[in-house]
DNA sequence: CGCTAAGAAAGTGTATGCAATCTCCATGCC
DNA sequence: GGCATGGAGATTGCATACACTTTCTTAGCG
């Protein structure tokens, strides 16, 4: 798109910097290890080095890339080993979440936390993959913000971000809907339980079927990602 | 230029801004909410705009800032309930590293592990407090490591740099040294025997112990935080 | 023919200048 | 007298220019 790019206007210049090169990765438009030319970049959106450069270091920090001092920057490769491990670690916080759910949330929030999740139960049946996946961020999210602890909700919520790109297909596998709500339904019922060890656990394991289907799906993608980084 | 900045040499300039921003903010001579105005620091460490806006990108992914569009950069306000958070997930993700390691920590590490805890042992006897504060981060280093999961690490390391200011005052108290060891010894000692759950526990609570210590201290500490350290 | 080394090209890191935005204060109006 | 509005100063955001580092090429030597 050789178009000006008020097109593209929100925020700050970086931030669009930010969310365009940032897609380019999670979409897989710039590959593992491609290199990033920081003159190219800011040819390519029509603007000046600096806010590219800016850009990079956001990106850097969210781990999407990788900086070599005077080396340039590169598309953050990640392996299957580091893939398992965010995911991993994924399953491990959102296994604190429930837990700390179980044992803090108000009666507010369990209420609602149960509502929502009986309602998503229509969704299911209707098979609405896009509101339930809508539905689902928001219940997770539900969990993180009832542990109580700005923290652990940073830490999350970063994670889950990052893990963003690799669970693009997990809906696709069929009746994951129906799978996906048992699993939240355990989840509840122990958080309205107030047992934080159940919570913890059926969390953990909610997320560690979803990376299994996540990281087959990864494999599947990733392998043929061209010669891996040269 | 009026000096020549080779005094400071070392790593990049933005590396340089960022350990002396970084410092004089943990160390208490910027405070809490005070304003970062960039041609001040530019000018305070004698280089240009572009490496102390930067650096300031950095901090502010560390957590160590916070960035306001047009509207300039302030040190992060860091609230004792945050700080609280931020404890608790220390010791969550420490609970979690060693229940890992002690679930998948190779013969030599572990070897390695013990070896180095029983010669820490020799520290506490001597009261050497700067040998043991830098063997007890090469600890807990063993434990992030032994975990096996890259992502985790990476988690842990993190967290426990954003909480580095508030530690610092930990082994003023009488004693600690000894107490320290012996959370350390039972740590050791389950996952030696592959006992994660309990090695977790020990793991959490050693953090818990250091983080009431530390909060006292914080909560002392900032109150007051006038123009000490100046 | 292979290897070392010097130089050129490319690219990152830093400095400076200009434009846009925000803050603050003064002036005018209600 | 209080509040809104306009403008000047200050500060951030972006662009451009320069310096230094790395790397690839090529010429010279063993």
């Amino acid at each position: 798109m050789s178009g000006k790019r008020s097109l593209i206007r929100s925020g700050t210049t970086v931030d669009q910097m930010v969310r365009a090169i940032g897609d380019r990765i999670v979409t897989g438009v710039l590959r593992p290890g491609e290199k990033l030319d920081e003159a190219s970049l800011a040819a390519r959106f029509e603007v000046s080095r600096t806010p590219v450069r800016e850009a990079l270091g956001h990106l850097s920090a969210m781990g999407l890339v990788e900086r070599r001092p005077n080396r340039g920057a590169i598309v953050a490769v990640v392996t299957q080993d580091h893939l398992a491990s965010m995911f991993e670690s994924m399953a491990e916080l959102e296994g604190i979440c429930a837990r700390f759910s179980a044992e803090r949330m108000t009666a507010g929030e369990r209420r609602a936390l149960e509502a929502e999740h009986q309602a998503s139960a229509r969704l299911v049946r209707l098979s609405a993959e896009e509101d339930y996946e809508h539905f689902n961020t928001e219940f997770h999210s539900r969990l993180y913000r009832g542990a109580h602890s700005t923290h652990i909700h940073e830490l999350t919520v970063t994670t889950r971000g990052r893990l963003a790109p690799f669970r693009r297909a997990q809906f696709r596998l069929a009746g994951r809907l129906t799978k996906s709500w048992q699993e939240h339904d355990e989840i509840v019922t122990a958080i309205l339980r107030g047992d934080g060890a159940a919570a913890g656990k059926a969390a953990r394991d909610h997320v560690s079927i979803v990376s299994e289907a996540s990281s087959v799906f990864a494999a599947a993608d990733c392998k043929p990602l061209g010669r891996n980084v040269a």
